[in-house]
DNA sequence: TTCTAATTGCAACTGCCTTGCATTTGCACT
DNA sequence: AGTGCAAATGCAAGGCAGTTGCAATTAGAA
């Protein structure tokens, strides 16, 4: 069975962080879990009312906020419109290529940070603890599409 | 005149926009350019009230979007809360690193997207057109007082 | 100076998210 | 299995960043 075996390790993964396991939060989880892109409350609001009976927003809100400070998911901010996003936290490092002609969202391993960490530190003293970066651009699908370049500046 | 000298630059810029000149829009432009980091709608609406006579926040909200569209403003949304933020577009590239101490935002040129580029290209063909970098750490001044790192992954 | 479209202020409104409170539920301990 | 209690939830109201409709004002071209 499967999906037992999943809720089992939900379970254990809410227990470990010291909180209640209920069917909410598992399926929350298992939402986030499945997904291969950052999602938004009403986004998952949306999907969970397939899934289970019915939930309210604020369980949703409160939901994600005790799992982000619990570090069981990662929250971000969408950059077109400043709405939450959440994903769940495969704490491994990896970055997103954004698809300006489809939206589509691209996980990619390549991170430049660590070179310019030594720099950094040597030229002007600064301790990295952490980074964010997006790539913006055109998929494979997109590309031959794209309007006539004007100026493909600040690259 | 240092005064008019500046004004009539911006007045230049309008110009060259095909928008009209008008004194909250130099007065905004002005604030930015002096700034050297982003700043939030409410923060323009607060040192407005002691440049110009008056404005609405509706007025700061319109002409931030009008300057972000025609490229004079950069607009982006602030990690904690969501909150956008609107910089001057100095047309340079350039990252900010954040210190996590002070809050301090310091700008590098540095910027180790160049050779990712070629690298995804050839990969999985992706045509980057832009990206965002932000680094987060400690400067040289709070490196010392941060509390005994715990874990420093991430990085 | 005159005319017109762009800009502005005001007030109401939207949408995302939060909070207070009464009710329900998970779960540790008998 | 039953009990007790803190944690979790639903509901409704509220808070706050940002938006919009509209009438009044103003920049700037003719």
């Amino acid at each position: 069975m499967i999906f037992l075996e999943q809720h089992s390790k939900y379970r254990e993964l809410l227990k470990r962080e010291g909180i209640k396991n209920t069917k909410h939060r598992t399926a929350i989880l298992e939402i986030l879990e499945e997904s291969d892109s950052p999602k938004t409350a009403e986004q998952l609001f949306i999907s969970l009312k397939d899934k289970t009976a019915s939930i309210d927003m604020s369980t949703v809100y409160r939901t994600l906020d005790t799992f982000t400070s619990k570090n069981l998911v990662v929250k971000s901010n969408r950059v077109d419109d400043g709405k939450a996003l959440y994903e769940f936290n495969h704490h491994e490092h990896k970055h997103h290529l954004l698809c300006v002609g489809c939206h589509k969202l691209i996980s990619i391993e390549d991170c430049p940070i660590g070179e310019l960490q030594q720099i950094l530190k040597r030229k002007i003293d600064f301790d990295i603890t952490g980074h964010k970066l997006e790539i913006y651009g055109y998929c494979r699908d997109c590309k031959n599409f794209k309007e006539p370049s004007t100026d493909s500046e600040d690259v």
